[in-house]
DNA sequence: GTAAACCCCGTACTCAAGTACGGAGTCAAC
DNA sequence: GTTGACTCCGTACTTGAGTACGGGGTTTAC
């Protein structure tokens, strides 16, 4: 079954084409974020064109920061009910990812502000970075 | 031993000081990260001030954004012999932040797209959030 | 027919940083 | 002495997203 009728996919032909792994799609299957399908040719489960797609949905949700609990909800949205819906989660993800960008931006100053005095420095001297873990 | 003799700490009285858990302390001490004091009062194990001074350089660190283990390094370095290794251990971890900070950028302004997009369709049209999920 | 790739299933494991028990003993205040 | 807070110890568990077995069966290409 490597040679795929149009629409018609092993586990491990959805995988590649999805572009995750065949333990990947398994995982999502057991936690109810795929549905095993219908179909079957003798032992092996025949996936299709929907399932494709899910994935592909799943994936392009998670690269925008969504976690797969929260993208298990946005799937059973409706997209002609459920605007307010969809719009409010992706308005609380940008919240989220607009924290975390000052946080690691805060970071980000206090590291460069160490290694800018350690270059203003010489050997003799200990080193303003370790001494700044070491002191209050 | 709740009266804590100056220097002298059990390990909650340390922790509280450091502001983590007595958990998090055992931890550390398991995984070799804070040494576990010499000195005991009966049963009971008594800290220093070496011990809380390493503990809050573990909580600098952390929250420069370095992981326990490259705490773990860090703290090993000399201040005076190895400034050139804490200068590149900083700058490495700059470079990381930075990566992170555009990675989360690129999610926050495709987001704000598909909202922005949002408020300017109405509502017998389909949500374009849901649909850019749903779509190649 | 044979061998290799593949599938299914159920279970365990990884990563990093903790956190939570349960059981037993210890310490301090009354 | 009693009680409650605390400590110690060893082990298991959490979080989120996977990943890796082992064992057995199936499919495909030669």
């Amino acid at each position: 079954m490597d040679k795929e009728k149009t629409g018609e996919f092993t586990i491990g032909a959805l995988a590649r084409r999805a572009g995750v792994g065949v333990e990947t799609v398994r995982y999502y299957q057991r936690r109810g974020l795929l549905a095993e399908p219908q179909q079957t040719r003798g032992a092996y489960r025949v996936y299709g064109e929907a399932e494709l797609a899910r994935l592909r949905a799943i994936r392009r949700a998670q690269q925008l920061g969504f976690s797969l609990e929260e993208i298990d909800g946005l799937l059973a949205l409706n997209a002609d009910r459920d605007r307010e819906h969809a719009r409010e989660a992706a308005q609380a993800k940008i919240a989220l990812i607009d924290s975390r960008i000052r946080q690691l931006e805060e970071m980000r100053d206090a590291l460069a502000e160490l290694v800018d005095c350690c270059r203003h420095t010489s050997a003799p001297s200990p080193c303003p970075i370790l001494r700044a873990l070491s002191n209050d």
